[in-house]
RNA sequence: GCCCAGGUAGCUCAGUCGGUAGAGCAGGGGACUGAAAAUCCCCGUGUCGGCGGUUCGAUUCCGUCCCUGGGCA
């Protein structure tokens, strides 16, 4: 009897801060290995914000083959999870191809859903989701925060920030089991591969000035149109697409909050505030 | 040249009724399993412009000088 095993995959997996290089080491693996590049960002997968989240460009897209890139509505919402499945789509498509898969992105927590595993929390129904933010908002995350207490004590004293704090309510109120128990249960994982990880971290003080240039540049490109052409669409501003870098600058400079030197000051800023963020996360995280 | 304001952390500034000082931002470190380019947490000694004077003690009061704004000439 033959058994038959199941093929897995090589791959590659490049991750850094904004503006250490991933797109272009991207490039030179998969003109190396026959490959094909899969976006693991979690704003160039927005199809509205090309030049402001700085997705590969025409040229390069035509070149090889990329996936991921500007696939959803930024009137939608992407997770973690929802990424993982389009990867996962990605993955079964090269099981018997000679391609080989270079995920790229900043997004740390969907690598590590990608390499790790999520837990198997099902999906919470939007009605319960929106009831978690109206308790946010109306009551406070306080008050969320007591609530969660009640039965996880553990998971109310571990998360500081509202987000967690609503999804870990939401994740008992849909399920009836508190978040903390779905943490305790086995990962599922769907994507299985051998990976070869590269994690680029540069000097600080270049990746800063990389990061003030990256803005300048965008700005020739035509940011500002771009994002006058997402404001036309009146989304809501809780959505995701709206807090991608240099989104709330570029908008108040629009409304004439603020001047341009203004809005390029804080844009840069906040570009290195999330570099330093990112490199925290890959530091310890991947 | 004269008259006002100021000169305190890398920056913007608060403060000390005289007992050597603290916020925001920057910067650094960290957390983070379904909105993550999100959301949060921790870290503040610096000739308090120089030099004198008064005082047990001056960054604080006084004098003087220097510097930066603004006004008058």
């Amino acid at each position: 009897m033959l058994i038959r095993k199941k093929r897995i995959l090589d791959a590659i997996v490049i991750v850094g801060p904004t503006g250490s290089g991933k797109s272009a080491l991207a490039l030179k693996k998969a003109s190396e290995n026959n490959g094909v590049i899969i976006n693991a960002d979690s704003m160039q997968i927005y199809e509205n914000l090309s030049i402001i989240t700085a997705r590969p460009t025409l040229k390069d897209m035509n070149l090889i083959p990329h996936k991921l890139y500007g696939v959803l509505p930024g009137t939608e919402v992407c997770s973690a999870a929802r990424w993982l499945q389009m990867v996962a789509n990605e993955f079964s498509m090269l099981k018997d191809t000679d391609k080989t898969p270079i995920v790229v992105g900043g997004t740390g927590l969907y690598i590590k859903a990608l390499l790790e595993g999520l837990s198997p929390i099902p999906d919470i129904p939007p009605e319960i989701r929106d009831e978690a933010r109206n308790i946010a908002k109306e009551e406070g995350e306080q008050k969320l925060r007591a609530m969660i207490a009640a039965y996880d004590p553990i998971t109310a004293e571990k998360f500081n920030d509202k987000h967690r704090l609503i999804r870990a309510w939401e994740v008992f109120k849909a399920t009836g089991k508190p978040h903390s128990y779905w943490k305790k249960q086995k990962n599922i994982k769907l994507v299985e591969a051998n990976w070869e990880k590269i994690f680029i971290n540069p000097e600080r003080k270049d990746l800063y000035a990389k990061c003030d240039a990256r803005f300048l540049k965008m700005l020739d490109d035509g940011a500002v149109d771009e994002v006058k052409a997402l404001l036309k669409i009146n989304l809501n501003p809780d959505l995701p697409i709206t807090k991608a870098l240099g989104v709330p600058e570029i908008t108040a400079f629009i409304k004439g909050q603020i001047s341009y030197e203004t809005m390029i000051a804080k844009a840069q800023q906040a570009t290195r505030n999330y570099a330093k963020r990112q490199i925290t996360w890959f530091k310890h995280q991947f």
